[in-house]
Parts: C-alpha cells; sequence; structure tokens
DNA sequence: TTCAATGCATAATAAAATTAGGTATTGTGA
DNA sequence: TCACAATACCTAATTTTATTATGCATTGAA
C-alpha cells in the first residue's frame, strides 16, 4: 500500500458524509464528485466505495432509493438520514481535533 | 474500532519519526513522550509500537542499539538514519497535503 | 462493432490496527 | 515483606479498512 493510500485509511465515510450534505447522490457519483472537487486526490475504489456504503446504510447513517433514468440505466441515490447528519457533524469535530493534534506533533 | 482510533490509521509512522527526530528514544519513552506532549490524544498501545519499529527498522528508517541502564534494565534505543530523516519529510509534506484535502472537502 | 465509460456488486488478499497474552525487573505502599 | 503498579520488551489472534481483480449489464462513440 503506498504512503498516501495509507494514511487516507478512515477518512472514507466522512468523506462520503460531507458529500451527501450537499445533496443525495449515486455510488458512481460519490466517486467521480469526490475525485473532481479534489483534483483528483481523493481516488476512492469501487472495492472500497460500495461496502463501505452499505455499511454505513446498515449503521443508519444512510438510506437509498433505486432510481431509473430516461436511458434505463439504473442508479441507486443515497441520502444521509437524521442520525447521519449527527454521526458527519460528530466526525468532522473529531477529525479537526486529530489534525489539530497531528500539526502540533509536526510542528514541534 | 472506535471513531478515533479509525482515523488514527496510517499516522503511527510519522508520529514516530517526528518524536525520533529530536532525539533517539526507546519503545516505552516513545509512547510515554506521545502521549505526554499531545494530553493523553495520542496513545500507541504495545502491540502496534514494538510491531511498527520493527517494520521501520526493517525498512531502514531506523536502527537500533540495546543499552543497559545503571539499574540493569534494558532498553532498546532507536534513532532516525538519513533514509528516516528523508522519509519524515516526504510523509510530513504527503500528510500536510492529505489535511489541506481533507479540510477542503469539509469546509465545501 | 468493438471498446471506453457508466453503474452496480462481490471475492481474495494485504496492511495496520485492536485485544490479549507472555516474560522479566524495579519501585512503592499497606 | 510482599503484593501490585510501573517499567520494558515481545508475539499471536482477530478485526477493520483498504487493495486488486473480478463479474454483469447498459450506453455512447470511434
Amino acid at each position: 500500500m503506498s504512503l498516501r493510500d495509507q494514511m487516507r485509511k478512515g477518512s472514507t465515510e466522512i468523506l462520503i458524509l460531507s458529500l451527501l450534505a450537499d445533496q443525495p447522490m449515486y455510488g458512481y457519483q460519490i466517486s467521480q464528485e469526490l475525485a473532481q472537487r479534489s483534483s483528483g486526490y481523493f481516488d476512492v475504489k469501487e472495492g472500497l466505495l460500495y461496502p463501505t456504503l452499505h455499511r454505513m446504510q446498515q449503521a443508519g447513517l444512510l438510506q437509498s432509493q433505486w432510481q431509473e433514468t430516461e436511458t434505463a440505466r439504473r442508479r441507486k441515490y443515497y441520502a444521509l438520514t437524521a442520525k447521519g447528519r449527527e454521526v458527519l457533524a460528530d466526525q468532522a469535530s473529531e477529525w479537526q481535533e486529530f489534525m489539530r493534534h497531528l500539526q502540533a506533533m509536526l510542528a514541534s
């Protein structure tokens, strides 16, 4: 595993939660948006994305809904639940705390 | 695994490298120093610490040396190698980049 | 008409964490 | 004195989260 891959461990959930706070999205769209908004930095592979979405739904953070498009291509849209919003707020402040501590350690 | 534990994934190496940049330390001291300097935030368990130190030495980032104390308690001191210093610089900037991107995603 | 892109998914494996144990010495309070 | 906490090293079994590699199906473009 590369250095960059390794340090991204654990950030997948907050990224997804953060994205979905804007609006519901489907899996493929989530991966595209993450890459686009980070200029390619965040690149969540499918083998990680879908299991993570399923796990988060199982945990009650997301709800999903199949939607048919005009072109008959099926998409499963995910949206934050109330619990998902709570967890987003919690995780965001936890990440801030983590980054603050890490910054301090790197600075000294 | 708790939320905090999860997000600390991948940060162990940079923390160790960063600490040892100051001075050589032995394993137990490393864990104590990390906890103390972060007011208890960073708490690297022994089951992670020692295998990590061994792996980093294997990778040529650290060199170690047994030292006997006046009380006959043995300590294995670890010090950064030249390669370890390079890797520290690399990882530090990678972490800065990661945090910058994550901040951006959380802000939007 | 083939091939890239879209869109979902799972399986096998790897890396890094956890908990739980083991060994041994030293310092301390009841 | 003597049990127990702290110091100091280590490994093993397991869990979590990542990777790569698949599979299936539809759509769009060269």
